[in-house]
DNA sequence: CAGCAGATTGACT
DNA sequence: GTCAATCTGCTGC
């Protein structure tokens, strides 16, 4: 049964398997509110980065920067950061502090704000299939990196729907091909485009 | 349609 | 200096 929408709990981030979390993570919600300013939309796309043993994750082999400290916390904070010198691209931390896992967060259909976004894309069409293309349309940027996401601007909700198995599809990530044979492993997860079936309001 | 270059910053050699 | 978890617009078939 649903009774509106929830926030996600810590719980559901600190898990230990990030790639299950990565699966879970479709058909809820993304939620920003700045200046009062509601915008949100369900995700339809994710990647898993497995931290230490990954090759693809900013985290492999223990790397630590100022940049990546975040995927070391604990599960449910955001991770944000630049690629390409333009794009800020949204990951949720997971698992439990030392463990730098995350799920990188690729597409969402839009919901609530939808001329906002449009203003912010700076286009009459709403494009946000892409992690650099929804960051914009939520205007997620490099400085939320770190935030917790169940009680500031961003949040991740549970608005109740479920993505059956039968509508994902799975397989490997991209942009990822330096990171040889992991760059084949089925981490990505997306919800198929004819399934894309929007709750009833 | 495909293919490619430009944008622009942080991390690393 | 080079490359990166990308997107867009322009070129040319």
């Amino acid at each position: 049964m649903n009774s509106g929408p929830k926030i996600l709990p810590a719980s559901f981030y600190q898990g230990s398997d990030v790639v299950r979390i990565a699966r879970e993570l479709l058909g809820k919600v993304i939620v920003t509110n700045f200046n009062g300013i509601r915008t949100s939309g369900i995700i339809t796309e994710t990647e898993a980065y497995a931290g230490w043993a990954d090759k693809a994750s900013h985290a492999h082999g223990g790397k630590r920067t100022p940049r990546n400290e975040p995927m070391y916390a604990a599960g449910g904070i955001a991770y944000v950061y630049l690629c390409y010198g333009i794009h800020h691209l949204f990951n949720v931390v997971t698992n439990e502090p030392g463990i730098p896992h995350a799920v990188l967060v690729r597409a969402i259909h839009p919901m609530e704000g939808l001329p906002t976004m449009m203003k912010r894309r700076g286009s009459e069409k709403l494009t946000t299939i892409g992690p650099g293309t929804l960051t914009q349309a939520l205007a997620i940027r490099t400085e939320h990196s770190g935030m917790d996401l169940s009680c500031g601007p961003i949040q991740l909700e549970d608005h109740g729907i479920v993505v059956k198995s039968t509508h994902v599809i799975v397989g490997p990530r991209i942009g990822i091909d330096y990171a040889g044979a992991d760059a084949l492993l089925p981490y990505r997860f997306r919800i198929a485009p004819s399934h894309l079936v929007l709750p009833r309001s």
